[in-house]
DNA sequence: GTGGTCTAGACCACT
DNA sequence: GTGGTCTAGACCACG
């Protein structure tokens, strides 16, 4: 799987990697059960610190999305994934809104915004195993 | 305008501030040209330091949504909201697509998404008289 | 005279008077002894404090641009413009060498740096008495 | 690289500051991808507050001449700098316009003011090499 | 009274 | 150790 990160970006790159990982799993890219790079090995492979990837795993296992074992190294949670909890929906909310109020402010209408999400929403979903 | 903040969230507090203010313009509870109020008052009311609302009233000028006048103090910009332009789409979907893939892997489909959002867009379009 | 103001800028309006009739000079809009508004009127004219307006007289008498009489009130100095002194070519350097240094980082070679020097002046000097 | 500082200069210090950067760039003895000094080096070294120099970098970051990594610290913007935009060259105009017309009030002709903005521009240019 | 600047000191997030 | 954020208090420029 490949990661794009940005190193200049403001957003900090354990959250670009947990990010990338969860879309991963979401366009199924990333399976069920599917084994991760090891914490040494994807800090080589994408060039960061190893404390980075670590918290990214670690954020990741305490959401819910992978599993940490001291053999199997770290794996998509096999059972399954989080469900929808009053709190995720709150949290899906709260980061949301600024995004829509901006695009009132800026004259996109709700169609447009829409079109975005859907669009957003396919490709996430069609994306083929690109490798 | 009430504005509610978060004090312990890990979301800085100008950020709060700078959505509150936009939300505030998209519903229509803050008109183009009306006066906001001043950096100390402000700052006082809410209970945080000046330099905080500061940066919030600098970083809204920046992006063109209020003006700063020597005179009459902090207004929103009368003239209208900055255009969409590539740059903001490509921040929109930046800041969207965690959102969706997130969505999708607790199981979310495409619907219930697209409900969240117009449903949100109709809170914040809607909400013309709230205080 | 026609002064253009911005309220919005940074550059504040004190300043922006100055600017203006220096300019009103330099392209001989305004003559050599000729009367200048009083700061009553001129305030009202372009609706500024009366403060404002004076600060820009004060400025424009210490530099020697002006001369303020009680009797004959405001009038461009009759006697000459100040001489290029020492410290006035030192602050020329201080302003220009910014806006050299700017244009550089950008592309812009000697010759388009030149060419907008030049084509400044020529709008300065060949402004017809336009009222 | 030096930095000439004036504290008592009304130029702001993080506007000197910037001002010397971009210099430091156009003569390139800053060059592209190269490191800056640390918000908290570069401010005990000049003797003036961290936040002082971070306001600087902040401005510079945004105007496009430097990166701000998370590791790396500070460096020169090893892409290229901004390009000339319609926007910039009016804020060229509006900055070279009074110099130009104070100039011309105080008996400068044309080809001295060239002179001087050439010279200028030879200074920035061949200082290769000064400390 | 308004915003702008600067200082000083503290804590935190990130790597 | 880096930059980011927040607080607190001071002085100044502007109108």
């Amino acid at each position: 799987m490949i990661m794009k990160l940005d190193l200049q970006s403001e957003v900090p790159i354990y959250t670009q990697l947990v990010n990338q990982i969860i879309e991963g799993i979401a366009s199924r890219k990333l399976k069920l059960g599917e084994p991760l790079p090891s914490v040494r090995s994807l800090a080589s492979d994408i060039g960061v610190n190893l404390h980075t990837v670590n918290k990214a795993y670690t954020l990741l296992k305490q959401e819910g999305y992978i599993q940490i074992h001291r053999q199997k190294g770290v794996v998509v949670d096999p059972v399954g994934m989080p469900p929808v909890t009053a709190e995720f929906l709150e949290k899906q909310e709260r980061e949301m809104r600024p995004i829509v109020a901006e695009a009132i402010c800026r004259g996109m209408n709700k169609e447009e915004l829409l079109q975005m999400l859907e669009r957003i929403h396919h490709e996430i979903t069609q994306s083929e195993r690109s490798e």
